[in-house]
DNA sequence: ATCATTTGTTAGACTAATCTAACTTATTAT
DNA sequence: ATAATAAGTTAGATTAGTCTAACAAATGAT
């Protein structure tokens, strides 16, 4: 299944928004809210405070001032939203740091475990011609390394929306697409067990009492992998 | 003639001193200082604040925090000169620097006009993994686009001792090594004498009154040349 | 319904990097 | 030698981003 969203679906985007120029921190900020929005649903004060390694002081006064910039809404005790500007901005910043991650990996041969703290600083240049760039040597790539959307340069997303593998049942033959959480223990994790996207999963069993799935995959061996691990896999159904 | 300059001849480089994070601003002055001192041999902090664009109480209280931590020599109104901690730091921002253009030149198709600018913001990214991979896939570059040298993983720079242009004669071939210039007017009028790196030059005339100089090269047309030019084109001699 | 916990706010302080204004020291030119 | 100019210093203010301490509001559990 896939789904399109736009951030402004009806509404013009301004040259001024995306000139704009932002601190490191602020673009930080919005980067933590356009992710924990998707995460969660609302963000308030503290999680975005726990997010960031921030006090819930230091938060606040970083929410007023984009509020007064007008990159988000806020009101005292209200959750915090994302202006269209403010999204626009986070949607840019993503966009950079999921190309940095794909030519990381498809360009210079680094590993997907390795990727994140690297992209994490170039998000931040300000040379959208780098970019640009990255992007067409990619071949205008959809996803990043660890199936997580790219942003086009408007900002839109096209969301793939893939299940858990561990809402499937014995006996269905899914494709790893995408992760739902890309620490870096979790990576290592799965290059020890030959895992990575794209790779045909067969469910062999389901264990009733933990949720635990025998699957096979690759070079035919099965292994077991408890549930937590299958919550974090995101799988497409090959009928 | 090929020279080869130490930074740390008889010295230790200690782990800790390439550990040691400095803020963006640190790294500036301590790159403005390098260059500068390569350029003019001393430096004073006038020199410093104006190329820097800063004021010079802001510069002398940059230098007097330099000073604390060891990267800088500095006492009341003498010239300001690097330690060798400094100015190890530096040579590793100047690598980061040159590795990058290189890098963005060679790699992703960008012209030697278009990269200081971004490479002025990747010098500082924290990951040597992320330079070690360009230095790789480039094949261990000694200089960068312009010409000037890439400091190795040890702050040691393989330094070309070439000509300006215009100190040579009628009658001389000479091939163009580096530019002692890099901005983006100057390259970019160059681009529009298709002039660049490695090409042969034959000397056809030089004025005596102007120092202009006639200049053959490439598909054989000539073109009359400023000494201001010529004076920032640095060559080799073909004997 | 009230008490405990979580969440959010205000006030006030600190650091890094910058500035201007006013002054001092050093250099240069006649 | 001295006056003019350039270079450097000190003092004090400002801004962004952070903190802790103390308090207030909202939420949740019995």
């Amino acid at each position: 299944m896939v789904l399109t969203s736009s951030l402004t679906p009806t509404h013009t985007i301004f040259e001024k928004d995306l000139k704009l120029d932002l601190t490191l921190t602020e673009e930080n900020y919005l980067k933590s809210l356009y992710l924990l929005a998707n995460e969660k649903g609302e963000v308030n004060l503290s999680e975005l405070s726990r997010r960031l390694e921030v006090s819930s002081p230091t938060a606040n006064s970083m929410i007023k001032n984009l509020d007064q910039k007008k990159l988000v809404k806020y009101e005292k005790y209200q959750p915090i939203t994302l202006t269209k500007k403010g999204a626009l901005k986070a949607a840019m910043i993503i966009r950079k740091h999921r190309l940095t991650e794909m030519y990381l990996v498809d360009k210079m041969g680094f590993g997907w475990e390795e990727v994140h703290s690297i992209a994490e600083q170039v998000e931040h240049i300000k040379a959208p011609a780098f970019f640009d760039k990255m992007d067409e040597l990619l071949g205008f790539p959809k996803v990043d390394p660890h199936g997580s959307p790219i942003p086009d340069k408007k900002g839109k997303v096209t969301q793939q929306y893939h299940h858990p593998l561990s809402e499937c049942n014995k006996g269905d033959t899914v494709k790893l697409e995408s992760l739902q959480e890309s620490g870096t223990d979790f990576l290592n994790f799965l290059n020890s067990r030959s895992i990575e996207l794209g790779v045909n999963i067969e469910i062999m069993s389901v264990e009733p009492f933990d949720g635990s799935m025998e699957l096979s995959y690759g070079e035919g061996q099965t292994h077991l992998f408890s549930k937590l691990v299958c919550d974090r896999l995101l799988v497409s159904h090959l009928k």
